[in-house]
DNA sequence: CGGACAAGCTGA
DNA sequence: CAGCTTGTCCGG
């Protein structure tokens, strides 16, 4: 920069710079005059005067020249160092991904603490990563550019980790890692940092001077490794030359609020950006990962090796004496001395009927899900989907009966049932249980709702009581979902497995299923430890039904949601549904067009709730 | 978001 | 028509 443009950007020599204010209701730039010799970079975070009140914001662009005709305040305070340029430009990128403002990215890419100065490295390029002689899995799961790396529920990603990180510190690159958790994160960064390399475990949660460090040295470029939770894909990396994503397949990556963005696209897109290597990494990689990049995988005995044993079980041929919740084979597993974890999710919307003679379940003749009894267009009985909206008659499609008893029982009268059936304590395990005191527990039985998978170690045998709640939801996502809960069921039996020190088949714990469909195709890619079935299964499925990831969605709510909705109408390509529960539902082809429909249209007063890419629906 | 200001309502 | 409420606009 030199003197003479200085001069005619602030007429009296003082920079320009333009800000983006941390207001969630303001999505406008301002320019500020920077103070006479005050240093300032992209991204800084600075507090300006705005309307009368001091307010944070962010810079966005150095130099600028200002509208003429307005008078120029100067920054109030330069508070510290903020995301780096590429950041914010990729907050821009989901703000418009996501329909929603760049202040709530830029919060997030944001250090927890102040950072008063931040020594970056010398421009690096980012090197590729020079990896050992190909062949071996982890050399194919980082050779690619694009890798979908699947592996089983017991696998060890941490190899994968440590020959990652190894590779890029020869070349003084970072590699970022996403984990589900903070606390995974913790547990993989104390490893990395054990193995000599230099981890950052970037964490959003308070500020603290600890949280800051870590920031500040994923930020120095100091970090090899930069590893945290969800929040990480907005970690500061300058030298990025991987990203990984662990376990990509968890729900836990996409924000419920809006802007319910994505870790596992943010990550993705950060990599193309930076022009490195992207591994998304998970037993059960979700079709998104499957339509974005190139599947390496185990060969078959590597893959089931890494699996539990899963046990189907078929409650259509129920033992009289133990009813519709207990089989035989839980049983046995009860009265063994073995740790059982038992499931029941009682929380489910959808009312389960099944046939009286047969116990078949009542599913929707078109799109397989459960379905409730309605009141037919002749004033009758008959079962509707909440799905596709299908309808039909009272009628067994499997025997043709017509008696229908409803499927229902808590997790309380479960745990009294249970107690009986194995002669041991029961304990209940759910959201409320408090954290103490859990390891102990291991030793025993629990019963609980999905929480008791969440919040166990390790267990000897995991048994769902009624899978069919899970695998027959209304969420057009349950079968994933589905496998989700196996694949996290695999992880605390085979965890279990590894403390016992087993060998050969005694190795894979054991997950036993009761269920009235037992060849879902989620309950075959279990039992056969191979994911690949459900896909071929799913896709074609949610192809036919115009689903994600086939097409592009977003469900509109909120008190101002009539009012969004009716100026919205229905552009061409973009199919409306709705309004369910005051919700709408968008479809279009793909998200370019789904995003620009709905920025088009301007957003009336009120709350209005933009889902893209809604979990449920 | 939150302050400024304008237009609308009430009461004497 | 002052004094107050409600609504809309805009911020450098």
């Amino acid at each position: 920069m030199c003197e003479g443009e200085r001069v005619s950007l602030g007429g009296l020599g003082q920079r320009v710079v333009r800000v983006l204010p941390d207001v969630a209701a303001i999505d406008k730039e301002f320019d500020y005059l920077v103070p006479v010799g005050a240093e300032v970079h992209v991204g800084d975070v600075v507090r300006i005067q705005l309307q009368g009140r001091r307010v944070g914001a962010w810079v966005v662009a150095l130099d600028v020249e200002p509208e003429p005709g307005v008078a120029l305040k100067p920054l109030a305070k330069i508070s510290g160092r903020g995301p780096a340029a590429e950041l914010i430009e990729l907050a821009g990128w989901a703000a418009e991904r996501w329909v929603g403002r760049r202040a709530s990215f830029l919060r997030t890419a944001a250090p927890p603490g102040v950072v008063r100065s931040l020594r970056r490295p010398a421009s690096r390029t980012a090197e590729p990563a020079a990896l050992s002689a190909p062949g071996g899995l982890i050399e194919r799961a980082l050779a690619g550019d694009r890798a979908v790396v699947r592996l089983g529920p017991g696998a060890d990603r941490y190899p994968l980790l440590r020959h990652a990180a190894r590779a890029a510190s020869a070349t003084d690159g970072q590699v970022l890692v996403l984990c589900p958790s903070i606390d995974e994160a913790a547990v993989l960064g104390g490893r990395l940092r054990s193995d000599g390399l230099a981890t950052a475990i970037v964490a959003s949660d308070g500020p603290g001077a600890a949280a800051t460090g870590e920031w500040t040295s994923a930020a120095s470029g100091r970090a090899t490794v930069v590893v945290g939770a969800r929040a990480a894909a907005w970690a500061p990396a300058p030298a990025l030359a991987r990203v990984v994503v662990l376990d990509e397949h968890d729900e836990v990556y996409q924000q419920e609020q809006a802007p319910t963005w994505h870790a596992r696209d943010v990550a993705v897109e950060r990599a193309r950006r930076a022009r490195v290597p992207c591994a998304l990494v998970s037993p059960c990689p979700s079709l998104e990962a499957l339509a974005w990049g190139d599947l390496v995988a185990d060969d078959r005995p590597g893959e089931r090796a890494a699996w539990p044993r899963v046990d189907v079980v078929d409650q259509r041929e129920l033992d009289p004496a133990l009813g519709p919740l207990f089989s035989p084979r839980l049983v046995d597993l009860l009265r063994s001395d073995a740790s059982v974890v038992c499931v029941l999710n009682r929380t489910g919307r959808a009312r389960l009927l099944a046939c009286t003679s047969c116990s078949t379940l009542a599913r929707c003749a078109v799109c397989d899900a459960a379905v409730h009894q309605v009141e037919a267009a002749d004033g009758g009985e008959g079962f509707g989907c909440a799905r596709c909206g299908t309808e039909r008659p009272l009628v067994c499609l499997e025997c043709g009966g017509h008696r229908f008893k409803n499927l229902r029982l808590g997790v309380s009268r479960a745990r009294e049932e249970l107690e009986a059936l194995a002669g041991r304590p029961v304990a209940e395990l759910t959201g409320a249980t408090p954290d103490d005191d859990l390891d102990s527990r291991a030793a025993r039985v629990v019963v609980g709702t999905e929480a008791a998978l969440h919040r166990t170690r390790w267990a000897d045998a995991v048994a769902f009581l009624d899978f069919d709640q899970e695998l027959l939801a209304l969420r057009y996502r349950a079968a994933e979902e589905a496998m989700a809960l196996l694949v996290r069921a695999g992880r605390l039996v085979q965890r279990a497995a590894a403390r016992r020190g087993a060998e050969g088949a005694d190795r894979r714990g054991v997950v036993l299923v009761q269920t009235r469909t037992p060849n879902h195709p989620v309950l075959v890619a279990a039992h056969h430890a191979d994911p690949g079935r459900l896909v071929t299964s799913e896709l074609p499925m949610r192809q036919a039904l115009g689903l994600p990831p086939a097409t592009a969605m977003a469900a509109v709510s909120g008190a101002a949601a009539p009012e969004f909705m009716g100026a919205f109408g229905e552009p061409e390509g973009i199919r409306v549904q709705g309004p369910v529960d005051d919700a709408w539902r968008v479809i279009a082809p793909d998200h370019a067009t789904l995003t620009a429909a709905l920025q088009a249209v301007p957003r009336p007063p009120g709350r209005l709730r933009i889902a893209v890419d809604p979990l449920r629906l």
